[in-house]
Order: C-alpha cells, then structure tokens, then sequence
DNA sequence: TATCTTATTGACACCGGTGTCAATATCAGA
DNA sequence: TCTGATATTGACACCGGTGTCAATAAGATA
C-alpha cells in the first residue's frame, strides 16, 4: 500500500514536512489556509501516517495491555469489550495478555513489555491484580496501571469495582422475601475482595431481617462449575435443607443447579438459586438464572478511560470508582 | 525504565552497534567470544530492545490482527487462545479487532490498519471473511491473511477448517445406533460454509442407513439461543414427533432443552438432543450436552503457524488444511 | 513608515533499531 | 612468508515521524 510519506506530501504542498506532521496532529499555530492546502495534498495521496514511525519518534506505543489471569472467559468478554471500545475512542489499541501472574516467569514477561515500550499502561483484572511483586514493582517505576475490584483496595490505586455488598444486600433480601430463610451461601475464592464484600451483603440483608446467621450454611467454591457443583451437593445433605442457594457467580450456580436436578429435584419447585455476575449462560441454562448483574463493560470502559487520562496526566478523577449492580430476576428463583 | 540503546551496549563491550544488533538478532557470522563479550553487557546492563524503534527501522509490525464480526465468544475465546499462544512462540503479538465488516466504515479501518503500518497479517473468523470487498481489496494488495472455516473455499486462500461434513456424519450415526430415526435438524445460518456441512454430513448418514430423509424435520436458525429454542418449539408441533434433535451448534441446542423442557418434556428421557461445537457452554447445562468438538484451538493455532510462515516468505504448507472433529458423548442422549 | 510582538513555518537533530557494503581479520594453500 | 578466499566487524544511511528552536511573515503600535 502507500508509502507515503510526511515528505512527500509536504513536497506536494509546498511546504515543510514539519507542517504537514503539525496538520495531521492537529496542532494550533496553522494558518488556516495552510491547512486547506495540506489537508488536500493528503487526501490526493492518500497519505496514512506510519505508526511504527509516531511510535518510535514520540516515545509513545498508544497502546494499553490488558492483563487477565485464569479468569472466566465471560468476565474477561464483556472486559475486552469495554476496553477495545473505549480505548480506540481515544486512539489507542489494547494488546492482550493472558499470563499466570503466580509464576515469576509471567511477571518478568510482563516487565519486558514495559521494557520494550510495547505498552503505554496496564489494565489489571482479578485475580491479576494479586501479582503482588508485580504491582509494587510498576508502583516504584511509576508505571500507568489500573485495577478492576483489586483484592488489596488499600494500597492499589486508582481502580474501578462495583458495589458487590449493596447488590448482595438486595438479592439476600429478594430471597428472605420470597419466604425463604435458610439460604445456603457458595462462597468465592478467599484471595479475591469481591466474594468477601458480597458474601458481608447476605449477612447484613439477614441481620436486618433478624434471622439468625447459620455458619454451616456457607461453604466455598472457587468459581468453577464443578465446585458450585460439589458444594450444592454438600448443602443438600443438610438438616433443615436450605430453600435457597446463593452463589458467588453464575458460574457456580449452574453447577449447583445440575446437583439438584441429579438428585432428583427441581429449580425453583425445590429449591432457588441465584447466581452473581448475570455472564451469557444466565439467560441460556434452564430455568434462566436469577442473579446479580455486575456492569463488567461500564467498569472496564471507566477504568480505560482513566487510564488513558493518567497517561495524558492527568489526575482530575476519583481513584476509587464504584459501579453500582442491578438485579435480574428470571426463573431460578420462586416462592417457598 | 531501562533507556539503555544499543549504542550503551555497543560501548560498554567495546564492539560497534552493530555488532550488538547482530547479537540480540541471533545473526550469523559472530565470533563465538564477540557474542559471549556482547551478551555480557546486555545482561549488565539489562538492556531490552525497544520495539518501536525494531518495528520502524525494519519494517515490519510483529503484529497479526485478529478479525473478528458477530461471533460467538464461545468461538472466539478458544481461537484468541489459539492464536495469541502461537503468534507469542513466534515472537508475535497479537491485536484483537472486533468489527463490522458489513459495515463499509469497519473496511476502510482495517484497510487503514493496513496502511498504518500496524499489522503484518490478518487472521479471518467467520463470518468475517464474507467480507467479499474486504478479501478482494487484500488479495489485489497482496497482503497476508489466512481464514478459519470460510465460506467461499473457492477463492479464499490459504484456510484452516474442520472436517464438519465427517463430524455430523458420525453424530448422525451415533443417533441412529442409539435407535433414533426421525431427527429434527436445526440447521445454521445460510451465509457459513460449515452448516451446510454439518447438513450433508446428516443427509449421508441418513442415506447410509437407507432411512428416507424428512424436508419437514429441517428448521433454519441463526445459531443463537433464542432461534434453537424457536426452532424446536416448532419441531415438537411435528406429528409424529422426532425423537431427537441435532442442532448446528451447543447455543441452539442449550435453547432446545430450555424449550422441551418449557413443554414439560425431558431430556434426554422423552428426547435426546445434541449439538455441535462443544463450547464451555455444553458442559454447564443440564444435562451435559452430547456433542461434537470442533477443534478450534487447533484450528486457530495451525492458522497462525501458516501466516507466520507466509511472512517469512514460506509457502511449503497445505493452503487447505482441514482437522479433524470429536465426538463428545454426555447425558443429554439416549436410547429411544 | 519603522519597530515590536506574535503568529507561522522551516531546519535539523533525534528516536533506536536494521540493511548495505566496505574494511579488516583470519586462515588455508602455495 | 605471501596471497586469495572467507569470516568478522564497522561505518553510515535510512525508516518516518516528533521536538526544539531559530527564521520569517503578519499585524499592531507608535
């Protein structure tokens, strides 16, 4: 394709090169008529600027990393979205990074990335976030980054999250309304804040309903189907059996509701269950999962543009932005 | 970070840049204690390269752009997997680029990604490679790209598919062993390539086992949930009934069951149902769908191998390479 | 009209590598 | 030990922009 340069198209417009590279930058200080004239020598070209080229000469990649690590791929969908979307808004393009943040290998790859200015800033999503090492290495540099619902919100800023405990809080209470007051619990991995902060909204939605906590209600999971899976499996061996099960994530409470209907009974008939995050397999199981939408896209396309600010330098933003989560109710859930 | 040149390095060891150029290159013709002396000096000085200035002095971006329109993320998660693994063996990076390739604007931002010296080479998802103006513009320029499973396997070349006829065949099979023989067939948009496939390959296992194929039984979706659904709460309208479904893919098949199941019906006791693809999505349902694997991160990896290779220039490969299909026997199938 | 600002434009170094080709070692054979 | 062939290394232009600062043009002011 065209090889054209900056040079060429000054020559064609009879003017130095520099103020060809001033009109495509949209610089001030160009006389308007010189501008006409440039812009019209572009366009005869077909003139595209090289970014390899801009990249080398202004020391920028216009280019964020965005760094997940063993997360569920329908998290990690509606985050891409977010972030390729807003990011191209501003110009910039979004490099992506599977990797294992436990591994020191993966850290030193990432460290490289930065070395090569391959990258301009980073978008960490949990567990990523966790890379301990990682994070605190990019703070002594100064490198740009940004964190979804870190596990660490005292010492990792700026990042974005949602209110998890105030969307649990409302699910919690949609099921005490609907008659139920055994509720089990699935709870999430213990190294991420997130199940922590939603696993507080059941207990404060109890407590302000005045049911006592049952402990032998909670039992973990780590996110997976099979765990939602086993830890249901656990839950119905119980006596009362709970009426209802909450799970971390969707995730979880599909593989919570296949241990019911393996043992033989029904969702909702039975037993409720409500999921977290309201991910595409919500809506495509049977019965349609009630649970707890977290804004995944609004949060990424905040932190994206946070980012994109920082590296402009700008610093005029809340370092600790809170999405707020909304309720789906579908058919997963009835009354007792 | 590091802004240690080739220049530092060159000094530091005693030796010209270019001789530190042709160390970090791996070139030949390097004496043996040269290279020892230079690397010593990288590794004091922890010198990294600095891509920008690589990407623009040599021309090349180190970059595949990954195309991708309306796809299933199930689909594409697997081939960004695929993809990103290989291009990163081969010392790639890899951009993703969600789009509309129907979309005249989307064409012009590709072909302008083109220009800018972005991308070295594009890897095509269906339904992306329809995009006939697109393809041609990029054929004419003589620009690298390779697709997965297109449609036109006439003019598009070199593509990576599966072997969907083979794979429907032996699914089709399964059903009839299993005692099946009226299957409704909920067959895929009209546009790909492979669901015309996968319907051969049902039509010839019919004709194998000399059971006369039924026009009424074929109902078209879009490979959505939703159309699955639509489309079996026709089929179960049918008289007889069929006794098993074959969808074009798990999405539709997860919304089968969703619509048996609504017409209290069970699966697979009253009628077995099985899908193609098998996506995350076909383990998580209830019950596990009976399923074929269509090897999309192998696709997806050979894929990238073969670009690749086109850019260096190499055309020693099959421009036509087709890998083989799975089949994945779960719970929701079983004898009539 | 001469002078001082301020708006525009141009000259040129530089970013940090790669590519080309000439210069210098090295080594085997005569 | 000398010579030609081959192995190594260096010099330098170049990729196509951006940044800096000087040069020039255009107005404003006196």
């Amino acid at each position: 394709m065209s090889k054209i340069t900056i040079r060429d198209v000054a020559k064609h417009a009879g003017v130095s090169f520099k103020t060809v590279s001033r009109v495509i930058n949209n610089e001030p200080f160009v006389k308007e008529a010189t501008r006409q004239k440039v812009q019209t020598a572009i366009d005869e070209l077909g003139y595209v600027i090289s970014l390899p080229a801009k990249r080398l000469s202004s020391g920028q990649s216009y280019t964020l990393g965005l760094i997940f690590h063993n997360a569920s791929w329908h998290y990690i969908q509606d985050v891409q979205k977010g972030v390729i979307e807003t990011a191209r808004k501003f110009g910039y393009h979004t490099l992506m990074h599977p990797c294992d943040v436990s591994h020191a290998a993966d850290i030193d790859e990432i460290l490289t990335m930065i070395s090569q200015r391959l990258v301009d800033g980073l978008i960490f999503t949990p567990p990523a976030d966790n890379a301990q090492p990682l994070i605190q290495k990019l703070q002594e540099l100064g490198f740009p980054f940004i964190c979804l619902s870190p596990k660490d919100r005292e010492n990792i800023h700026p990042y974005v999250t949602t209110s998890d405990r105030q969307g649990a809080f409302e699910m919690t209470q949609y099921l005490l309304n609907l008659g139920h007051s055994r509720i089990g619990f699935i709870h999430g991995p213990d190294e991420q804040y997130a199940p922590h902060d939603r696993f507080l909204g059941y207990q404060q939605a109890l407590t302000a309903a005045e049911i006592e906590f049952d402990p032998a209600l909670v039992v973990y999971g780590n996110d997976y189907y099979e765990s939602g899976h086993a830890a249901t499996q656990h839950l119905l061996t119980l006596t009362p059996q709970p009426s209802a099960i909450f799970c971390n994530n969707d995730e979880m409470a599909a593989g919570a509701i296949a241990a019911i209907f393996e043992a033989g009974l029904r969702v909702p008939e039975n037993l409720s269950v409500v999921g977290f995050d309201n991910i595409p397999l919500a809506a495509q199981i049977w019965p349609p999962l009630t649970t707890v939408e977290q804004p995944i896209f609004e949060m990424a396309a905040h932190a994206t543009t946070h980012l994109v600010k920082m590296l402009g330098g700008k610093t005029d933003f809340d370092p600790e932005l809170k999405i707020p989560t909304k309720l789906f109710i579908r058919k997963s859930t009835s009354k007792i």
